[in-house]
DNA sequence: TTCGTCGTTGAAAACGTTCTTAAGAACGAT
DNA sequence: ATCGTTCTTAAGAACGTTTTCAACGACGAA
């Protein structure tokens, strides 16, 4: 076993009886003999020597940390999208720094000047909101960001963004095909990024395949939330009858049927419903729930790969990439048993 | 808006007119003229000055960061672990650097020796499966380490754990209270740690309450997770007729739930199913799932302090912490409406 | 034999911060 | 008027690395 004192470059090159430059060159960089080689080898080993992170950083300007910002780490997409971040990062020899924003965009303005501080090398956002001194300062940002999530068309960093409308059209072309006609909506808060962007994709659904667009078929809920959907999809009820729902959310999907469930409504045969990220909830959900699967597994992918380019090639040309969604039917929208 | 160009105590000294010393007393500590101060602050906002982490690590020691190593981040346990821990130690002024340890015991050491090269004060380690070398390794670590789980009662180290066998006790009492006799147990593996605790705690709780600890009645699930449990609960379903299951886990319950449904059992009427770790799954569950709070939200706020009060004073006697485990009771084991 | 070249090594300078030490100024006491 | 005391400031030494630069030896070519 190594000993435990801590030590440095110094007492190996010390204990090996060579000088310290020597010494980092045949632990970092090649160019010595073999006779070094051995020597410094040797004397590490015995002195369990490990580079300090912080040294090296100070020297190189690199910190091989990547920090990863999201909303809310209890989030179901964001810990499917969490877990393929720390895995892939991890592979490419970062460790992954969390920071748990608020949904409020001030706090992901700290987030940035602290970035500043040269803790990580670049720094995977996905913001709920956005604002333009958000944009900003992200603009000014002195290190690689990738924002996961939609921007506006005319802000230039590297993004990886789902399509919403285009699964919401999944969804409601599936509904259709079923049989249904009156298609609700259970949206989170529409001032956020996801929010709207449901909501736009829903209308443009509704429209496209020429059912009633009411108002009295779309709720919003006040977060993306078990609770909040709870108490949305009951207002829904208490407002409309409709024979399918489309939920922003698989938490707000499952939150759906609970309430359906409750209000003795059955699942599929009277109301249909659609959850939306394809979470593990929506299988573990009874009846399990389809969901349009709006690639968090792939964004989360697409975004740290990016990320890591951006931080070995600063350089390189901006890239915007939208996943395209999918949808996983189970049997919260099949008649058959 | 402070510009973004990068800047040091140097150069704002060499704007305010003053040395770096001074600078750096302004900023940190006191002891300076309120002239000093003035034209320090100023040239300081001025440049957008942000201290360097690394350049302050290298000096002072002190990282800031804490490391969190789990097993699986997915896991829902794990994640309500990681929110609060995230919370916590956000609080205190500390970054997260979470790891993903896979369950061998060997990635865990590897996690260890990393520790060394300094990147982090302290280490919360929640491992899944525990070693005479792990624990070596974990003796020998030059940082605080608090372990989340159970430990051989001789190792001194600061730990959190829950108690397995009262939690166990609580859900076989109240089953025995609703009339069930034939209570089974569907585990996670028994070479885990929290796999045992659950066997030896049924065990007990079944001779306490004069059941028939029957080893029809006793399945082991492949790991911990959803297919697995469906997979165990299936056998189970195939060599006994129980009238209740207790679950090692969640999502161990959540697969029972679905198996059941789909063998045609009705839950809670034929079959009661208790869960562990009162996670969210429970709530969300169809029917909702009893299920044992292991206190795990308790466990990793504790942990965390913990952590931060040993790094803060590495002389402090070491703790032991044992939570105590409740039951949240829902209609998986309730038969009334 | 002598000179240029190449490969190997060591000395020393950064990186940006904190903190110790000492010097200088201001001021009250003798 | 001189001396000690206290307060403010500056200079400089770390922290542990990487990397440039120069020195040195060996070696082949002329």
């Amino acid at each position: 076993m190594a000993e435990t004192k801590k030590s440095n470059l110094a007492l190996v090159a010390a204990r090996a009886g060579v000088s310290v430059a020597s010494v980092s060159r045949v632990l970092n960089g090649g160019g010595a003999s073999a006779e070094m080689t051995r020597r410094v080898r040797e004397a590490a080993e015995a002195l369990g020597y490990v580079p300090d992170t912080s040294a090296r950083t100070l020297r190189t300007g690199r910190t091989d940390q990547i920090a990863l910002a999201v909303a809310d780490v209890g989030n179901p997409v964001y810990v499917q999208m969490m877990r393929t971040v720390t895995s892939i990062v991890g592979k490419a020899g970062y460790r992954l720094v969390v920071s748990s924003t608020g949904s409020d965009p001030a706090d992901q303005i700290d987030l940035l000047s602290s970035l500043n501080r040269g803790y990580a090398d670049g720094l995977l956002l996905s913001p709920l909101r956005i604002t333009g001194e958000l944009i900003d300062a992200m603009r000014g940002s002195r290190l690689p960001i990738v924002v996961i999530g939609t921007l506006p068309a005319d802000v230039e960093l590297d993004n990886v963004r789902a399509d919403s409308a285009t699964g919401i059209g999944l969804a409601v072309e599936h509904l259709v095909a079923q049989g249904r006609r009156r298609i609700a909506l259970v949206n989170g808060p529409v001032d956020t990024v996801p929010g709207a962007a449901r909501l736009a994709g829903y209308l443009a659904a509704i429209e496209r395949f020429d059912l009633a667009a009411s108002s009295e078929l779309q709720v919003t809920a006040t977060g993306f939330t078990y609770r909040a959907g709870r108490r949305a999809t009951a207002q829904l009820l208490g407002q409309s009858s409709p024979d399918a729902i489309v939920c922003a959310n698989d938490l707000l999907a499952v939150a759906a049927l609970k309430e359906l469930a409750a209000a003795g409504a059955r699942v599929p045969a009277d109301v249909a419903v659609v959850g939306m990220d394809d979470t593990d909830a929506a299988e573990l959900a009874t009846p399990s729930l389809t969901s349009v699967d709006l690639g968090s597994t792939k964004r989360a992918k697409a975004a740290a790969k990016l990320l890591i380019r951006r931080i070995e090639d600063p350089d390189a040309p901006v890239q915007r990439l939208v996943i395209a969604p999918s949808l996983s039917v189970r049997e919260s929208t099949q008649e058959t048993a």
